[in-house]
DNA sequence: TGCAAAATAGCACGATCGTTCTATTTTGTG
DNA sequence: CACAAAATAGAACGATCGTGCTATTTTGCA
């Protein structure tokens, strides 16, 4: 997983997302393309805050200024504008979280970079809301490929999230005898506390606290309590 | 809050929820609540499945084999009878995590008690759903009385939870300098991740994590590493 | 066993939903 | 400019939703 399997995505598409096959024999107009990603990303608010099954395509359609059949057009069915939804959710959380991290050096410092970046968009996110998070909510047991598309956005990431730990691990940055997937799970947790005390409580100080486990579990896993390079 | 608030509950109501002020003058009928309290139990059902919003009067009417109008005449509105689930839930929630952990003493005892009982059932909840958690994803920014009567039962029980950190760290069972809100955040953090990953993405594993997760919390907090009663 | 009240049924309402069908307009290119 | 394809509109569909209204049945006590 990690780098290369985050990165593998969008390559061009048919106008029901399936990835196209030939160069699509003749014109490529570009109006419906431009008219096509207009609706996603107002499909994309919508779905934040009211979750992806709160798609109305009468609703994106009065938002739109387009008629109902207009909007439907570029999707063939709900269920693929909710996939396409997902699929500009993890593009726009892999470039905010995970590319910029790449630039941090191996190990501990690309870890905390990684979760610095996802504390980042979660605390953005106590406003707009979670599509992973409200997403699996909603879609727990509930079969098909719109679960099948999110659950996969969300293992990939939460692979490439173990991924960095294993690479600290490597890098003699965490004790020898962590648990790599234990160490994942609790900064899971910590991710999923904030989201849910801050967006639905209100509680404040949230964000404080998520730091501070993300501290705490350094602490506990971290092979030195944090390199002062000071004289000590 | 804690013992008392959580205790405080289920004086007689009238058919729509609301605290009845005088005995009732006249008679005080049975079947009605019989059927009500029906209604009830599998209202969470659906609920814990797909959700609070999930509710449909119609579908509920057809498990219930009684008409729509029938089942709606016992809550006057949907709303009332998202906020009778949402109490009934409360009251098993209680009944099941809260209640029985008071058998324990004061301190890192009950404290054990209480996360034990509710791991036990997040761990049930897998198959079935939370009501705390999809409640909360659903009404996260949808204000209103469902709302507000589901953060509240929440809180009543965070802070229950918080209470008994409290009273551990007042029992010496605690580091002195411990954070209890932190203790407490970090807690949660463990339930919701093993929501997640286990009901929605369906790792295994994820109850043992939790349970790793909640000894460690100890072992960072706890004023001695375990009381080994042994001779040591 | 009556009789009032409570419980339930039956029906209809307006609204919204995703979807299908057939025009109509817009677009890009020869 | 013309022409075909793409994009959009418009209207209708069956279904489901919560809710209000008016019967009808059931219940429990005098």
């Amino acid at each position: 997983m990690s780098v290369a399997a985050l990165a593998a995505k969008s390559e061009p598409r048919n106008k029901h997302g399936a990835a196209v096959p030939a160069p699509a024999s003749g014109r490529a107009l570009q109006k419906g393309q431009q008219t096509k990603q207009a609706i996603i990303d107002a499909a994309l608010g919508l779905a934040t805050q009211i979750g992806l099954e709160g798609i109305s395509i009468g609703v994106l359609a009065e938002v739109m200024r387009m008629s109902k059949s207009g909007v439907f057009a570029h999707f063939g069915s709900r269920e693929e504008l909710q996939i396409s939804v997902i699929r500009e959710y993890h593009d726009r959380f892999e470039h905010e979280v995970f590319y910029p991290a790449l630039h941090q050096e191996r190990g501990l410092p690309r870890l905390r970079a990684l979760f610095a970046n996802w504390m980042s968009r979660t605390s953005a996110e106590i406003d707009s809301g979670c599509l992973y998070i409200s997403g699996a909510v909603e879609f727990d047991d509930r079969p098909g490929p719109v679960r099948d598309a999110l659950a996969s956005s969300v293992q990939t990431w939460l692979q490439a999230m173990l991924r960095s730990v294993q690479l600290a691990k490597q890098s003699g940055h965490l004790k020898k005898d962590a648990d790599e997937n234990q160490m994942a799970f609790e900064i899971h947790g910590l991710i999923l506390a904030l989201h849910y005390e801050a967006r639905f409580l209100k509680n404040p100080g949230s964000i404080a606290r998520a730091n501070q486990g993300f501290e705490n579990i350094l602490a506990r896993y971290g092979a030195a309590p944090l390199p002062t390079t000071t004289i000590s």
